[in-house]
RNA sequence: GGGCGCGUAGCUCAGUGGGAGAGCGCUCGCUUCACACGCGAGAGGUCGCUGGUUCGAAACCAGCCGUGCCCACCA
């Protein structure tokens, strides 16, 4: 090491992220890591796609979680040697930049219409050019190893094309079609959305009961409704048809109050007997369930609210261009007038909103575009039941089978302008229709009559083009060499919220275009709840930035906390985790500086060669420590040799098996407490001493931890790793550990926990007997007894057996050190008995005996109880009964001792 | 209405058939030559409740209570 590097090493105490984790990022960027060739196949390659997040969006935590997550898959797969691509890209994420290009509009004092649909859309891309890339640049906060060279955005000229052709070949399918239908019509955005984009919140609203007069007669129908400013487009009052309270009305006609109608009354088995009057006005413009029972009965469908929110001329002139809002007063005003308002109370139920602007959903007949999705489900659902798209957690797979089993048609269309135009031409003079299939070759004329063609105004679902992600960021529908190397893709982590909206349309459009599944694992991660445990969202002022988490703690501590509180489905953010993992980084590299500044491997001994091979050629071949430079002769060395292998199998495994809490807290756990607290401990002298044999083993063992640490804190192992002697090129390139199992050793590991255990024991005496570290106490233990040698340095023991001399001696009667006037035994930890100090309070030295004599009773109790229980001796497996056996003893062996 | 989770130390969470764990917090002692973002020691839990299965249950089964989420067209 240089002098300038080892001044650096040893003038910095405390680990700082902000120094390191820019100028380590540009060195990664700078040697073009994540920029793969598009070389290689599938199989042999790792892929996975962004989920892309909006171009409106700014990093909230489940993007910090979500990156975590694909960042470890994927830089331990690169280091692993495979050809590693994480696609990158931005959705454009119509309703939402729209509403912000609006808003910001507005604030000019124009709106979208003075400005025409050309000109919109321009001020769109400016705006996007400017303001798109802001989640990008986040994402490198958080050190993801994305292709940046790559990036795609939904609305690219060739992801345009992607587009067209999916359209167009859907549409010569015949599943993309277009209806007059019921839609979720949205009164913020004004457009229709989909299904999914709807929430269901709970709702006070009035339950109104109204009288309908049966004609030619005096009898009353009474219905219920919650929004009687609809009955005004009722065409019709259903019953159940085994209701027996109206069975003779079926057939027979009401009419409807404020407007005169004549309403059939129909009987239809939707209609629930109990529930209300059991009779149901049937109103199929505004009401999706009222539509369907319209369309069965072939009823006049009678449109009374508009697309702006306001009744239109069809509610009759008292009504027209009210709000629904004041429509619904009006109407309940005149309806009690009428004296046909026979009930009115509170009811609380379930009303559907927009997931866009917040509005409530009115639904509303209009004319869409729709895509049939039975026949490409099928496939989808058949691909997940055998597995070849394996969806974790399990519960997932059944939640999307379900979904999939159920699937109705989607309403693609939007009435917005950014966004894909819909590349359809319609003809006005000969009504025909044209499909364009490539946005270059978009028809000008009628083929048929060359009149002038119009092309649709509307544009596609935002998820329609997430929809085609994997593969149309790769280049399809052309054949190109990143299709060929990358897909499928190895695997996706998703939110659970777009399981549907996203996973599942990918998963169709996968297998339909691009011919195979689009990935071949699903994990869907847990949602990060705020600390309360509500929801983390803008709205509620519970979301915790992850970019002020990272300026505070480092990307590395951030991603360490996510990755460990990732455990279940719902977790709550805790700061306590987050700080663990910025400990952790400072640990790291104070571990990094006492090893690197202390050993002296280098100076003594030339450096075997045996690692070259596994060394890529990016990196070039390093002179590290082999295999065959370890030294196992000491048992300590042994053990953390073989602790290590055996950390790297469980931890490996675990990310390879996506379940990365328990991966980072196995890797700190073996990092803070076995590495640091206890063989760093154990090895300090021989590392002082400048011995090399435990330098050797060192570097082994710091190389091998930074690298199975890297792919979940990339920087501060980076960092420590531009320090180590072998250090030939970036961490980020080289080769992720592989358990060597020739270094496991039971016995080994055996022997040093006890000695761990043994010292843990004299520490605690020391402790609750009020001797401190400075003082060493005297300990004496027969021969052939005497443990590890770290126990005694570790626990301030002067541990020795009876000296020779003294033979005949017991132990009671050394003399041990000048503390110690009375030389008796005052207590025995397992080999070791302890000597009386006058520093010992005797008071003290008494309690503690007689506490240990009480937890030895009530050891004893114990096994012997069970030892008593025949049915425990005759069933329970035999070597368990046998242990039970050996417990007794050693208590009871241990309470002699102890015996006053 | 259906489905899926969760309920373990003050807090956030591990633990899925054989003597209750981690991190944080708390108490005590340490400026011990990597780290006070540190080291050592300690206190703290009838494992939601009630039954059942078992020689043995925090774990498996049933019911209940509490809590969170998803799906669903009962006005």
């Amino acid at each position: 090491m240089d002098a300038e590097k080892r001044e650096k090493l040893e003038g910095k105490t405390r680990y700082d992220p902000t120094e390191v984790e820019a100028r380590i990022f540009s060195e990664w960027m700078d040697a073009g890591y994540f920029h793969p060739d598009a070389e290689g196949t599938p199989e042999e390659n790792f892929s996975v796609a962004i989920p892309p997040p909006n171009v409106t969006g700014a990093l909230h935590m489940g993007h910090a979680l979500n990156g975590s997550m694909q960042d470890a898959l994927v830089r331990m797969n690169r280091m692993r040697g495979r050809n590693s691509l994480w696609i990158l890209g931005t959705d454009h994420a119509g309703i939402a930049t729209q509403s912000v290009v609006e808003k910001m509009l507005r604030a000019e004092g124009v709106s979208r219409h003075d400005l025409g649909r050309e000109e919109f859309v321009k001020r769109v891309w400016e705006w996007r050019e400017e303001y798109g890339s802001r989640i990008v640049e986040q994402y490198k906060r958080l050190g993801a190893s994305c292709d940046y060279e790559r990036e795609r955005f939904t609305l690219d000229d060739g992801y345009v094309k992607a587009v067209y052709r999916v359209f167009k070949q859907l549409y010569d399918k015949g599943y993309i079609y277009r209806d007059n239908y019921m839609v979720n019509w949205d009164p913020g955005s004004h457009s229709a959305i989909s299904d999914l984009e709807v929430e269901n919140r709970e709702v006070e609203d009035t339950l109104y009961s109204i009288d309908y007069p049966v004609e030619g007669s005096e009898q009353v129908l009474t219905v219920a409704t919650v929004r009687p400013e609809t009955m005004l487009a009722d065409t019709a009052v259903a019953v159940n048809p085994d209701d027996e309270r109206y069975g003779d009305l079926i057939g027979q006609y009401c009419v409807l109050s404020l407007v005169g109608r004549r309403l059939p009354i129909i009987a239809d088995e939707h209609v629930d007997p109990e529930f209300g009057t059991g009779a149901l006005k049937i109103t199929p413009g505004h009401d999706p369930n009222d539509f369907e029972i319209g369309r069965k009965h072939g009823l006049e469908e009678i449109v009374v609210i508009g697309p702006d929110g306001r009744l239109t001329d069809e509610a009759g002139e008292r009504f027209a261009g009210l709000t629904a809002a004041e429509a619904q007063e009006m109407v309940v005003l005149a309806l009690r007038e009428e004296g046909v308002l026979s009930a009115e109370e509170p009811y609380t139920h379930s009303v559907p909103f927009s997931h866009r602007s917040g509005e409530r959903i009115e639904p509303l007949i209009s004319l869409q575009w729709f895509c049939r999705m039975d026949e490409l489900a099928a496939p989808a659902i058949e691909a997940v039941e055998n597995d070849r798209v394996r969806i974790a957690p399990g519960q997932w797979k059944r939640v999307y089978l379900e979904w999939m089993r159920e699937i109705r048609p989607w309403c693609i269309s939007r009435q917005l302008w950014w966004g894909h135009r819909i590349p359809v031409w319609y003809c006005d003079a000969c009504e025909e229709t044209y499909v364009a299939e490539d946005p270059a070759a978009a028809p000008e004329r009628c083929g048929a009559c060359g009149g002038e063609l119009r092309q649709e105004e509307d544009v596609l679902d935002t998820w329609f083009s997430s929809a085609i992600w994997p593969f149309a960021t790769l280049g399809w529908p052309e054949d190109t060499p990143e299709l060929r190397a990358f897909y499928p893709t190895s695997f996706l982590t998703t939110a659970r919220e777009i399981l549907f909206l996203w996973v599942a349309r990918m998963i169709m459009t996968g297998l339909e275009f691009a011919g195979d599944v689009p990935f071949k694992d699903v994990y869907v991660h847990s949602v990060i709840q705020a600390r309360d445990g509500r929801r983390m969202s803008k709205s509620l002022g519970t979301g915790i930035d992850p970019l002020e988490e990272i300026d505070v703690h480092g990307a590395d501590a951030l991603r360490f906390g996510l990755l460990a509180m990732s455990s279940t489905q719902d977790v709550r953010y805790s700061d306590a985790k987050v700080q663990q993992g910025r400990d952790l980084a400072n640990k790291l590299w104070n571990a990094g500086r006492l090893i690197l500044l202390n050993c002296k491997f280098q100076q003594n001994q030339p450096l075997t060669n045996a690692r070259k091979d596994q060394v890529p050629a990016a990196v070039g071949g390093g002179m590290g420590v082999s295999r065959d430079d370890l030294s196992l002769d000491r048992v300590e060395d042994r053990w953390i040799l073989s602790r290590l292998e055996r950390t790297i199998a469980s931890v490996s495994e675990k990310l390879d098996a996506y379940d990365f809490a328990h991966a980072v807290q196995e890797a700190y756990a073996f990092f803070w407490s076995e590495l640091c607290d206890w063989y760093l401990e154990i090895a300090k002298p021989r590392l002082y001493e400048g011995e090399a044999e435990v330098s050797a083993n060192l570097l082994w063992v710091l190389e091998r931890t930074l690298a199975l640490l890297h792919p979940l804190m990339p920087f501060v192992t980076e960092e420590v790793w531009s320090y180590h002697p072998s250090s030939k090129g970036h961490l980020a390139v080289h080769p992720f550990p592989r358990a060597e199992e020739s270094l496991f050793d039971a016995e080994a590991e055996a022997e040093v926990e006890r000695g761990i255990e043994l010292t843990r024991r004299l520490r605690t005496w020391r402790d609750l007997v009020g001797v401190g570290a400075k003082t060493e106490l005297a300990g004496v233990v027969g021969n052939g007894d005497e443990p590890l040698d770290f126990v005694g340095r570790l626990s301030r023991f002067d541990i020795r057996p009876p000296a020779p001399e003294q033979g005949s001696l017991k132990p009671e009667d050394i003399l041990i050190g000048d503390h110690s006037r009375s030389p008796v035994t005052v207590a025995t930890v397992g080999p070791v008995r302890i000597m009386a100090s006058l520093d010992m309070d005797t008071g003290q030295v008494r309690s503690r005996l007689e506490k240990r004599r009480e937890e030895l009773r009530s050891e004893v109790v114990r096994a012997e109880g069970k030892l008593a229980n025949e049915k425990f001796v005759a069933r329970a497996p035999a070597e368990l009964v046998e242990e039970e056996r050996t417990k007794l003893e050693r208590y009871r062996a241990e309470l002699e001792e102890l015996a006053e």
